[in-house]
DNA sequence: TTCCTAACTGAGTACTCAGTCAGTTTCGGA
DNA sequence: TCCGAAACTGACTGAGTACTCAGTTAGGAA
């Protein structure tokens, strides 16, 4: 890995694990092995580092999810949101250091006043309730999703699901063992009677 | 009012609106009129001053909603329910500067090291969720509510609003505008077929 | 009025931080 | 081998930062 994609490792881990300001430009050159000059080389400000960071973020976590989407096959709208449920779940985990990035405050602060930054955002949250919402229209399709307002239906599933991983990221429950009663709700809310 | 809570007022609104970290003393006291020494006269430090906001936050929230809790009355749980979750909302818009704090990060990463924030935030989750629950009982025992884990399904109904609260201070999306759907969700959730 | 204490002040201190720059090293092509 | 450019370095700068302290003011009791 050259040093420039390695001081975007490190400066992710890092505004990850302990936030944009809390984390010092010398602590991103200790991880990394390169000098702060070398940093300031490669990028012009400390903000400039994390647009290239938000940049990635989106670049995996679209891609991630875009493939999920292309390759499993459903036996209905429901079993597939399910699914992504469960995808969700544990590219959360998995990918634990770029989700991160988005359940802090940082992001959306700088989206204010930043174009590109609001617009990585914005892509990531249609790439994923897209994924959420061709659910709900197949299921509705072919019967397994009670009719409704698909987009809304979406957000309101995906709230529950950023309310949980917060609910664990902070230490206040863990989000794990309400899986199982999260499918049962979910269910409820989709299921066509 | 006194010094020392205009201090905690002016601190509260700037930690709520720009975060803890990017709060400088000097700014709480241009905004109180109070000089920096006076400041570091009430309180020994600026995360003692936090604490000290939190403690207020939880005991407006907890007094709040306490009385709320007691005052109102209700035709059975599911209504129950349905005004807790309105009031919530309310509260939030209402208080927002109370609430804000509990939305970002910093308090649950002091809480990590420090047993005081912890407890405050223990606390005010404690009696959020017990409001819900004591619906959900409610609603259990008069039959407009279906059996279940009453806890697991609080929590789960709570991490939707604030996942939904979360849209809206992000500017992500307008939560208002997802109300209507929001209580159809939460009625196909809780009620007893 | 006197005196003590609590409240208050703001210049000062020690420190951290993002960002700079003059200089060195690395490397690929001629 | 030489050359030029790109990559890299780390000491330095100046603008903050939380917090201190020696001194001033206000208020209330004797």
């Amino acid at each position: 890995m050259n040093k420039k994609d390695a001081i975007l490792e490190a400066a992710n881990l890092l505004f990850a694990r302990k936030g944009f300001k809390d984390t010092s430009m010398a602590e991103v050159s200790k991880l990394t092995g390169a000098a702060e000059g070398t940093i300031f080389y490669h990028f012009k400000t400390k903000e400039g580092i994390f647009l290239s960071i938000l940049e990635k973020v989106k670049e995996d976590i679209t891609a991630e999810f875009t493939a999920y989407r292309q390759a499993r096959e459903f036996r209905n709208g429901l079993e597939m949101m399910e699914g992504a449920i469960g995808f969700y779940l544990h590219q959360v985990s998995q990918m634990e250091d770029r989700f991160l990035i988005l359940y802090r405050h940082y992001p959306y602060e700088l989206a204010r006043t930043n174009p590109r930054c609001r617009d990585n955002l914005i892509a990531i949250y249609e790439c994923l309730l897209d994924i959420f919402e061709e659910a709900i229209v197949a299921g509705q399709q072919d019967g397994s999703i009670r009719p409704g307002p698909s987009r809304k239906t979406a957000m309101l599933v995906f709230a529950m699901l950023d309310g949980l991983v917060r609910l664990k990221i902070y230490n206040l429950y863990d989000a794990a063992s309400l899986y199982g009663e999260l499918l049962t709700v979910c269910q409820r809310i989709l299921k066509n009677p």
